[in-house]
DNA sequence: AATTAGGGCAACCGCGAGTGG
DNA sequence: ACCACTCGCGGTTGCCCTAAT
């Protein structure tokens, strides 16, 4: 998957899509020598045929040390819902109150299981098409009652989760002993993969 | 074994807010 | 005050994988 648009008469390609490893690589070390700064300013200095938002997305939500990924716990489900029947779909303030992980993965569990969860409860219970309501307030703190810590334990189930990464490397990547040249290799980030149980 | 359907996730898109010239 | 640019957010889409048929 391969897609590319040129935007421009300048040929300015700009690369969509999934992230290539060396792409991965590439970001990782610039980001590693330079630190973050303008995205755009960035993707282009790293010689990255990105945009400076595909950069900063795949940095936020893949790259960065400190991401946390799979097993969303069962006190992390429970804060989850307390803070979206808070605050609602305010993924990025919710994503503050959980360290490692980020909005977009918060969101996309939200939206896979909760919800999920959430429109078979409605249908048993009230029997009221789901369809109808709006889930992103007021159903959420009525249901969470069912969504005890022990349920959740119950309903959610890790190895589906965790059966979909083998084909990308997984962070967080403990990043290497700052050295000012810190450049890594494949078989660091392989290496890496391995540690993280693939 | 082949096909289909559904789930789950990564990534893109559009919009609004913030900032500097 | 206006414009251009960047960032951050939330919604949505597209693709891959797995389970079911």
């Amino acid at each position: 998957m391969d897609k590319s648009v040129c935007n421009n008469s300048q040929d300015v390609e700009v690369r969509k899509g999934p992230w290539t490893m060396e792409e991965d690589l590439i970001l990782m070390n610039y980001i590693a020598n330079h630190g973050e700064g303008v995205w755009n300013t960035l993707a282009r200095a790293a010689g990255l045929k990105r945009t400076g938002k595909s950069c900063r997305l795949r940095w936020l939500n893949y790259l960065r040390p400190d991401v946390r990924r799979g097993n969303i716990t069962p006190e992390e489900q429970l804060l989850i819902m307390e803070l979206h029947a808070k605050w609602g779909n305010r993924w990025s303030k919710i994503a503050k109150h959980l360290p490692g992980r980020t909005d977009n993965e918060i969101k996309n569990y939200w939206r896979t299981r909760i919800q999920k969860h959430i429109k078979q409860a409605d249908q048993t219970f009230t029997g009221i098409n789901p369809e109808n309501i709006n889930h992103d307030q007021a159903s959420t703190s009525q249901i969470s009652s069912s969504f005890l810590p022990d349920h959740a334990v119950e309903t959610y189930s890790p190895t589906s989760f965790d059966g979909h990464m083998e084909n990308n490397f997984h962070g967080p990547f403990p990043f290497p002993n700052e050295s000012n040249d810190t450049v890594w290799s494949m078989e660091d980030l392989w290496s890496i993969q391995l540690l993280n149980g693939d």
